[in-house]
DNA sequence: TTGACAAATGATTGCGCAATCATTTAGCAA
DNA sequence: TTGCTAAATGATTGCGCAATCATTTGTCAA
């Protein structure tokens, strides 16, 4: 009563087992007779293939890597809900690690993933070690880097700019009066750093740059944090008039605050989160974001894979830019300015 | 240049292949002086076994499947950061798979992972499908069911009593001295479903059952979704004085929606969420919720598909009950009351 | 009818490893 | 020393499949 093989189904069906594994492939290459009594075969032994088999033999496997650094952070489930829609079609199985934002552990997580011959891999951000790096240039199979964007991707990279995106939502914060603007920023990976280099370009651009205005911890982002994060900011710069935060939840955490101090958003306080996460917009006032492209992220950068995997060649832009959008809402209208 | 196989390694310490593979799986049984010379040879190589080799070799992998309805829902995110953290410095890896709450789908993907010989299976809730449930009977690994609870589970169940954390919140509501409290349900999934009828029997134990006092809608919790139903809510039944939501984001929502209507809350109305996700716990007046331990669920599962493993018996107690806790915060807590 | 060629099918082999069984070596009591 | 046992190491085999090459069958023009 073991597990049917591709010999088991040729025998049942009266073909060879090479014949069986053709149906199962390249079913254009075998007669539709054939396959039908192959097919009929395969139900009534209920044979599945030996996945780990069909790897050995044929050197690659239909495993899609999947390196993120968080799995709580929304941002990386989203993308994971993207990547799976467009896979679970298909034969290929998704398996995941999580950094931890951690490169040296990112590095060894490669390798193990390397030694899967992988169909593809899919990984945050553009930060990686050298090794990684090497390892990722190496394996055969598309490599997707996601949530950036480079003109050097290890194959190509589906992303947005940070810095740009950073950049706007200070822009549009100037424009609408606020001066003193702070920058919040938690856990610090290189994706925040690069919010926080976008928004240091354009305050010292409009000379309002001060380096006071820099609020950052290496804890994660929460309300939570973003509560306590206010209190620092008050007590540190007092006549701070609004916020550029790295993530949502800090953004949120920073309105409850206000709402408690009855602090004026926005005509007193201006309050800026960054992905759109989908609260922001439903609180009192409705807090302006950045909505980011994250679920379509991770759609396009498995379709790359399944395409290139079915023979498509690389394509010429290896830099596929999805852009965001600044979603400007009540926290940050001032009427009469701008 | 192609990789290094065991014979190549047991070749560069001048020893068999098998015995290199005896000193990565059982060292000790291979003389120190042998582990030595085969350890130098595989950092010289940069030796990395091939997993699908030794899956058909040894008809078993290192891939413990988990099988979740949504990687957007942050109890599942929470679930998967729990069993990664034990597992990653094990030599398993993550298979994951979204069933998107379809018990249809989840059979097919339940017949994919058994075709892997897992080394485990994680799997959430205890309504599968009859053919489901005999597949994850015969597949030769552990098996773990997760949040909820059952005398009678497939292998182990690692959970807690949706029924129970649903019943405990509405008896504290009641004693606080809401009576005309309403269910908002979303999604209505089985554990949503058996928070529902947790609220019921309370309801009605304390004849305050009232048909017209159930809010539910198939779509997806979400801080929105929350605003929305109130909104419904209030139009249906007017005198409404509380509600119970089966998720914090739609919690939030409604106070949310509350603060806009000046709804006094929790003197007028009062709030209960459900899985105290972070944000409840900030809100103005923050929110009861009730802590459900999802990322210690997680790790549980994990922990025991290790341990039976590596050869420690099925324990007497196949239900392990992590229970519950009701956090009591300010929007339930009505003073002279209760 | 024949021959040439394409389409369809089959036989053989090896992927890299672990299970199994066989052999050698080490340790030690008598 | 001998003889015995346990520990250490090795040789052989097959897991289930796909790559490769070989063979058969079908098709069609001349």
């Amino acid at each position: 009563m073991k597990r049917p093989t591709l010999i088991d189904v040729g025998r049942e069906a009266g073909v060879s087992a090479i014949t069986v594994s053709r149906a199962l492939r390249e079913p254009e290459k075998v007669s539709k007779a054939l396959r039908d009594r192959i097919s009929k075969a395969i139900d009534k032994l209920g044979y599945v293939p030996n996945p780990a088999a069909a790897s050995l033999a044929s050197n690659r496997s239909s495993i899609i890597a999947v390196l993120v650094p968080s799995f709580s952070n929304n941002v990386f489930s989203d993308v994971l809900s993207g990547t799976n829609a467009v896979l679970e079609k298909t034969g290929y199985s998704i398996q995941i690690a999580n950094t931890g934002y951690n490169p040296i552990a990112e590095e060894g997580m490669i390798r193990k993933f390397v030694s899967l011959s992988p169909a593809g891999v899919i990984i945050a951000g553009v930060d990686q070690t050298a090794a990684s790096r090497k390892m990722l240039k190496d394996v055969d199979c598309p490599v997707v880097q996601i949530m950036d964007i480079t003109d050097d991707p290890v194959d190509v990279i589906v992303g947005f700019s940070n810095f740009d995106a950073a950049a706007t939502s200070v822009e549009h914060m100037v424009a609408q009066g606020y001066r003193r603007i702070a920058f919040v920023g938690t856990r610090m990976d290189p994706r925040t750093q690069q919010r926080m280099a976008g928004y240091e370009a354009v305050m010292r651009k409009h000379q309002l740059y001060d380096a006071s205005l820099f609020i950052t911890t290496p804890q994660k982002s929460s309300v939570e944090i973003g509560r306590h994060l206010l209190a620092g900011l008050l007590d540190k710069v007092p006549d701070c008039d609004g916020v550029f935060c790295n993530n949502d939840d800090v953004a949120v955490g920073i309105a409850l605050e206000c709402q408690r101090r009855n602090l004026a958003v926005p005509e007193a306080f201006g309050i800026c989160g960054f992905n759109d996460l989908g609260t922001t917009s439903q609180m009192n006032p409705a807090i302006t974001s950045v909505y980011t492209p994250r679920v379509e992220i991770g759609e396009r950068a498995a379709q790359y894979i399944i395409d290139r995997n079915a023979g498509h060649p690389k394509p010429e832009v290896r830099n596929i830019d999805l852009g965001f959008t600044l979603k400007v809402r009540a926290s940050t209208l001032r009427t009469g300015t701008g």
